[in-house]
DNA sequence: CTAGAAGTCTACTCAATTGGTAGGTTGGTG
DNA sequence: CACCAACCTACCAATTGAGTAGACTTCTAG
């Protein structure tokens, strides 16, 4: 299940999606009309904005905006950075792979169905963007 | 993520499959072949009775072993059983259902979008059976 | 019929993660 | 230069995940 923590993050982009390109909104603004506590939301944002994804502007008339167009930015990298990894084992990740001890990865019929439906998942979320947020 | 609880579960009833219909094994065979905490493994091995998908005996040459055949338990009854929802948001989970608060779900293009992802996902756990673990 | 083997139950611990809050600091803008 | 708004540090409480301890029941082999 996706955390709150990523379910806030779409709420907020979804917000700066439908404001793309009409300047900084104040982290504020975000929070109340989607219903985000302001201080949660604040670590948030400056994480998306550390990862490139958004970007800020201090001082008065400031606030936050998507750095990039929004059909450019995939759902998939969004949950990776906020949520973790997509796989459900850490020997099937693809960006947080782990060796599966006592497993032989071969040979392990668990192994191959998750990879399925990794390769499942991320052919809808690799291929979905910021834009169909909206 | 699966849990390690999931993970064990799973180890645990693969090693039973290899042995069905064999008479009953014991918890501590099962647990040191497939390196798990004794008394973590005995709590898993009880919920899956509880559950009706392995039975017991007790006292002398008793154990756990698999009530059904193995072709016929899906794997997504086990990690919804163990690991809890395998949709990615309660407002789209089909056996842990909870409406999506502050987010109108007729319009929602996340919703959407993992209701996608739960549709593949499922398509290949409630194809997959115990017996596909060997 | 009884000893011991084996599952069952209750309760606990410990660490990590999640979700959230408080308050001060920095830097840009009007 | 005043003020605004992002930024940073540090907490805190609740929950969950992972695992342990030990007593209790029940069954069956001999």
């Amino acid at each position: 299940m996706l955390s709150k923590k990523s379910q806030y993050a779409f709420k907020a982009l979804s917000y700066l999606v439908n404001k793309y390109e009409q300047g900084p909104v104040l982290i504020s603004e975000i929070a109340k009309k989607k219903k985000i506590p302001l201080k949660f939301l604040e670590n948030i944002l400056l994480e998306l904005k550390k990862a490139g994804i958004l970007d800020s502007k201090k001082g008065k008339g400031g606030g936050y905006f998507l750095k990039k167009d929004p059909a450019k930015v995939k759902v998939a990298q969004v949950i990776r950075l906020v949520n973790g990894p997509i796989a459900m084992l850490p020997c099937v990740s693809l960006y947080f792979y782990e060796r599966c001890k006592n497993c032989d990865e071969k040979n392990c019929g668990l192994h191959d169905m998750m990879i399925e439906v990794r390769d499942a998942s991320l052919h809808i979320l690799e291929n979905r963007t910021l834009k169909d947020l909206a």
